[in-house]
RNA sequence: GUGCCUGUGGCUCAGCUGGAUAGAGCAACGGACUUCUAAUCCGUCGGUCGGGGGUUCGAAUCCCUCCAGGCACGCCA
């Protein structure tokens, strides 16, 4: 639970400050306002461990050369009791903190001590986050939007889980409305086509195509045969789709356990209709004169709450549309539910839905700001160097459940997880299952490997993980372990940057950095046969790279083998 | 046409709440296995950060504009 790089952050952040007001106190420099001191990391090891550019920006109100002030906050800083060896100045007014190397052994303390728990804040203080995502159309299976959502979702939630928040896991199940109408009628089409012949029906325009809409009915056949064939046929659709949905839902559920996802909730549209919150969210906008009457239809006014354009609630038909339907099931996650924050992901393609859906929250009389809607970037698929639309296997598209059969649950998510969700993802196929450098999920994967072969190979020979307090950390001296200990030092501060930019994507960069150090340690130090200080310092080292990478791994899902 | 996303070395991307010489990986080229896993490492080559303006001590990062690609603009979801 300890953030070290936090910890020191603030620390020089004070001395900054009190350096500062001890200036202004001595007239060194004149009443100024102190804005927000920024503690950066610099690039460059020369500038040290972390600089603040307070200087420059102190330039204009304290009427000094930013050098200069530099100069003067630097000769007032007391750094006792501080992991701070030496200040100083560079460059066009920047202030360099160089640290005694305490704080690396420190975090390699921290690590051993918190084992699996290492990386893990409270800068959530329990409360309660919904992560809604995936929540895929249960009319047909799921494809690479869902997977690439799904990987992105489930991630953000463990890493607001990493970082104290209580969160929920849920599945919108959007089994109402008209795509179920849609879905009954195309499920009714294929039945009657199935048992009387192609012709005896024209199948709607409009409806799902899609294979496994045939391929439920004949098993629906295979069953029951065609007891339906003279039914009612509303009674029909009805009995069609109730053999159907929950076969898809369940196919949903488990294509996404072997993504390696598990939802809290699945929380059903059907049920807001049931409950009777749906047309209490509808009677209620219309009491708050959110509403108005076009047409034979009820509009929502979200143009007045920031959207670009009104927006149909109820249709002229009578029947409520999917977004009166959203609007009560977001009424019902912040007022019912009590959820302080909730995060949606969406695909690009429905961006659009972003605005009105701010404003029908607002409308509703929650903070918009407490809904935030992550669009991530649609997929592309490609294999040979060329657009992969069809699965190898089944010549149709391709579902989740090809990719995982292609590539396996550690590419896909680490893959899905290295692009920032704003940006486009080209997700390659030959690259995904690729054993060889060129793929990076191997490269972690391998580090990992190689890390517990060789704690196995010492504890072969007697030798184990020492004790903390028996060991002198202060032998690790070489680049390579310094820049392997800053790197883990940094992983619960990675974690905080995460929860708070909700990107996860800097996670796989993150474990590629530190498998990285990790191998360039390897082939500079020996541990095996060194002195035996040493080794047990570099034991300690290499057993804590273990626990941050599978800390990571753990986080996004992805196994970490102990053997390859 | 309007709105959103994207444009960084041959390829895939980081960096984008402005900061010090623009970073990785892959590809290419040259090296390192009698010693803990060579699925590894070390080195070299490679960029007017899409173009053009502006804001300032300082811009890949902020603003404007243009260009290119993706997506969306339904009484669908």
């Amino acid at each position: 639970m300890i953030n070290i790089v936090d910890d020191i952050r603030q620390s020089i952040k004070d001395l900054v400050k009190q350096s500062i007001l001890k200036s202004i106190e001595n007239g060194n420099i004149p009443e100024v306002e102190i804005p927000e001191i920024s503690i950066e990391t610099p690039r460059e090891k020369q500038y040290g461990e972390f600089s603040t550019n307070i200087a420059m920006q102190l330039t204009r109100a304290a009427k000094k050369a930013p050098r200069q002030i530099a100069e003067m906050i630097i000769n007032e800083i007391n750094p006792e009791g501080t992991y701070v060896e030496k200040v100083d100045c560079a460059g066009p007014g920047f202030i360099n903190f160089h640290l005694k190397n305490d704080w690396l052994y420190d975090a390699l303390k921290i690590i051993q001590t918190e084992k699996e728990d290492y990386g893990k804040i409270n800068i959530g203080k329990g409360q309660k986050v919904m992560v809604e995502f995936v929540s895929a159309n249960p009319t047909g299976p799921l494809h690479m939007g869902n997977a690439r959502g799904g990987a992105l979702g489930d991630c953000i939630a463990s890493v607001l889980e990493a970082a104290g928040y209580d969160v929920t896991r849920e599945f919108y199940i959007n089994d109402a409305g008209n795509q179920i109408e849609k879905f009954g009628i195309s499920l009714e089409a294929r039945y009657i086509q199935l048992l009387k012949g192609e012709d005896a029906v024209e199948f709607p325009e409009d409806g799902y195509h899609g294979e496994d809409i045939i391929e439920h009915m004949k098993e629906y056949i295979n069953l029951y045969g065609d007891k339906l064939l003279d039914a009612e046929p509303s009674e029909r659709r009805k009995e069609l789709v109730n053999f159907a949905l929950p076969r898809n839902i369940n196919r949903i559920r488990e294509g996404l356990e072997q993504y390696g996802i598990k939802f809290d909730v699945w929380f059903s549209e059907q049920s807001l209709y049931d409950s009777g919150e749906l047309w209490e969210t509808i009677n209620y906008l219309k009491e708050k004169g959110w509403t108005y009457e076009k047409d034979n239809a009820l509009w929502f006014k979200a143009s007045e709450l920031g959207a670009d354009k009104d927006d149909v609630i109820v249709r002229s038909n009578g029947f409520p549309t999917y977004f009166a339907s959203d609007i009560a099931y977001h009424r019902n996650k912040f007022l019912k539910r009590n959820f302080d924050r909730v995060i949606d992901l969406l695909g690009a393609d429905h961006h659009g839905h972003v605005a009105r859906m701010k404003a029908g929250v607002s409308a509703v009389g929650v903070d918009p700001s407490k809904l935030e809607i992550i669009i991530f970037q649609l997929v592309r698929l490609y294999r040979n160097g060329e657009i992969a639309r069809m699965s190898k296997r089944t010549g149709k598209a391709i579902s989740l459940t090809d990719l995982l059969e292609e590539v396996g649950k550690d590419a896909a998510r680490f893959f899905f997880n290295m692009k920032a969700s704003g940006s486009h993802l080209d997700f390659d196929l030959d690259l995904a299952v690729k054993q060889s450098n060129e793929n990076p999920v191997y490269y972690v994967q391998y580090a990992h490997a190689r890390i517990c072969s060789m704690l196995r190979l010492l504890e072969g020979e007697g030798v184990k993980v020492p004790q903390i307090e028996d060991v002198n950390l202060g032998l690790l001296q070489t680049s390579e372990e310094i820049e392997l200990m800053k790197k883990l030092a940094e992983f619960p501060d990675e974690i905080r940057i995460c929860a708070q930019t909700l990107e996860p994507s800097r996670l796989t960069h993150y474990v590629l950095d530190v498998a990285s150090l990790f191998h360039s340690f390897y082939n500079a130090c020996r541990v095996k046969g060194e002195e035996e200080n040493l080794m047990k310092a570099r034991i300690i080292l290499v057993d804590s790279t273990r626990i941050v990478i599978k800390n990571v791994l753990d986080i996004l899902s992805i196994s970490a083998p102990e053997r390859m």
